[in-house]
DNA sequence: AGCAAAAATTGAACCGATCCAAAATTGATG
DNA sequence: CATCAATTTTGGATCGGTTCAATTTTTGCT
């Protein structure tokens, strides 16, 4: 079988030099029109396959593509709804923008150190669920542009975009305290690694997740301002999965006096919360209202339909990829606000 | 601002020559340690971020890396429930074998000829549920190993994979007359692009899509040995959204003695229709009984949970990659095998 | 110490293109 | 026909590493 072509056997083959060869595959438009014909002739009948990407490159410096980077399998980016929300947005962008997306990931640090340090990308961004000071110490060695979402700490030093966690449970809290609740309950994403189960005020206060933590403290913020002493109102750490979300809840009902009201820290947690309230026979929103957060898209298709605070997915998309293609620079954290989406899962509480 | 250090600056200011700093960066095994620790330390304090990715690949020629390739907007990766399951599977494997993956897609071809061909991958696989032949012919200009999945077409020079759709669906036909069923009726996926709603023999024998044919004649051939006219069971094509489905489904049931067994050709169709029986008042699988194929992860926690034939996709992921980065070398089409999944939307008809 | 074998290091070629200044060609004009 | 400007083409430098044959250093053994 023949050797591979390349541009210098083509240039030879049609009796022209390297650089117009080059040139009629890159900027056909300055080479005359009889020259280009012959070339590309010539590269048609030795089997070209057009100029080799890698050459290119290395030549250009620019890839064109953004790496998605995780502390998780590869398969995360697939089976996860808040990633995979996310990355349906930023593909959508980078489809606009021309630029290809890159998956890179590991759960083991070196590997993910590799695979980091080897992806042809321009820039990274991080979904820092977990792990993200990690993650982000990695991908500085790169020497990249990157951009961080989602991180816990507020290291001022690490490019971010996050949003109002504060505000956004403030909002969500409010919501529920407009409609008349007045026992309630939350549900808590992770607060630190080992924790599950009732949470104190000074667990929280010391959270590893600054996000876990900015939830409360606006839940709080509005309870406080409703008048109600937010240390009375049972707070309770799940792992945003089926087992410790349904304990959390079966313990919370087992209160003599069970709260009207569920803010959930993730809509995650919600579905699970509602789940299990349907299958001890209690009615959402009839007996109890839950209100989520994030607002993913099973959210809108649950049953009842999820009210949740929505992230503006689209614009943390955009903002993500311009600043991980180095067109925009964010520095520190860049805080966006949240919305309120109301749907069926809340109402008044039953006139008693 | 400094330059940007390279190899040659460390290796200068290190003392040793640039092959040897190279070395220390991609063989540490072979050199000194004294000298790898010096190097490092040169390294570390001129703020050199490793070899560049992009010069190492030039000699190299290989970037490690897997292609997935669509017509469709990048967000489908994540939002289509077979793509996503598959993409899972292929990038559960490429984890294994420490390769990255891409994704490249577009609807518009000549954005795709672009983007498939700057790529930076090692081969691809192509999802070909629509356009495949333009898939191929597009990916075959790169002059790189590719695969292509679930492709209509049966052209045998190119390199496929598919499951044995004609003895798939008979086994599913064979299971629901194994329960006693007599009438029976046949919702399919596509036949053309142009078609929906009830076919006959010419159009289903001349369908565009090899799959769809596949799978009508494998239910055809058991409803037959089971001594059933397959003309006389109804065969609608549908879109496999719910609008197409759900009126295939009400025109099915209007007819004087409906049928007590589906036969779907994907999950989603049946999960459609099962909704749709549900809100005719109908039970599943009381009433009716229904099977699918493909399934889908949600397919295990659908009420009812549906039978279905599954396909090894952990499997095809396997082959497909090892095929995009040329270990393996598959000529024609490989034909898998589907396995039959007893789930709970199948039981015997109700006694008259 | 003497010498062969093993280990470490060097230097230059090479991967496949793009880019740029300089040279060659073409065309218009007086 | 000479001159000058505009358009094309050329050759060689460059991007940032890896690799391999050749050379130098170290090690092991008598």
């Amino acid at each position: 079988m023949a050797e591979k072509i390349k541009l210098k056997d083509v240039a030879k083959a049609a009796g022209v030099s390297q650089g117009t060869a080059s040139n009629v595959f890159s900027r056909p438009e300055i080479v005359r029109e009889e020259v280009r014909e012959r070339v590309h002739a010539v590269a048609r009948e030795l089997g070209y396959g057009g100029p080799s990407v890698t050459g290119r490159l290395l030549r250009a410096g620019k890839v064109n593509a953004v790496g998605v980077a995780a502390i998780e399998p590869l398969s995360y980016f697939f089976e996860d709804l808040w990633a995979r929300q996310l990355m349906a947005e930023i593909s959508n962008i980078c489809d606009e923008r021309g630029a290809g997306v890159a998956l890179v990931s590991a759960r083991n640090d070196e590997r993910l150190a590799w695979n980091i340090g080897s992806a042809l990308v321009d820039g990274f961004i991080l979904l820092c669920v977990e792990g993200g000071e990690r993650l982000v110490d990695i991908t500085r060695q790169r020497q990249l542009p990157y951009v961080a979402l989602a991180i816990g700490a507020d290291d001022q030093s690490v490019p971010a975009i996050g949003v109002d966690n504060f505000n956004g449970a403030r909002m969500a809290a409010e919501h529920i305290l407009g409609l008349g609740h007045r026992r309630i309950a939350i549900l808590s994403t992770m607060l630190r690694d080992d924790h599950v189960g009732p949470a104190d005020e000074a667990l929280i206060r010391q959270a590893w997740y600054s996000t876990s933590r900015d939830r409360a403290l606006g839940y709080w913020q509005a309870l406080q301002a409703a008048g109600i002493d937010p240390l009375s109102v049972p707070i309770f750490g799940t792992r945003e999965d089926e087992g410790s979300t349904h304990a959390a809840v079966a313990q919370i009902f087992a209160a003599p006096e069970p709260p009207t009201a569920i803010l959930a820290m993730s809509d995650k947690i919600a579905m699970y919360a509602v789940d299990f309230l349907f299958q001890s026979g209690r009615n959402v929103p009839g007996d109890v209202s839950v209100i989520g957060f994030d607002d993913v898209p099973e959210a809108a298709v649950a049953t009842p339909k999820l009210t949740t605070m929505a992230q503006p997915m689209h614009e943390i998309a955009r903002l993500a990829v311009d600043a991980a293609l180095g067109d925009i620079q964010v520095e520190g954290r860049r805080v966006l606000p949240t919305t309120l989406v109301v749907r069926e899962s809340t109402a008044p509480p039953r006139a008693k």
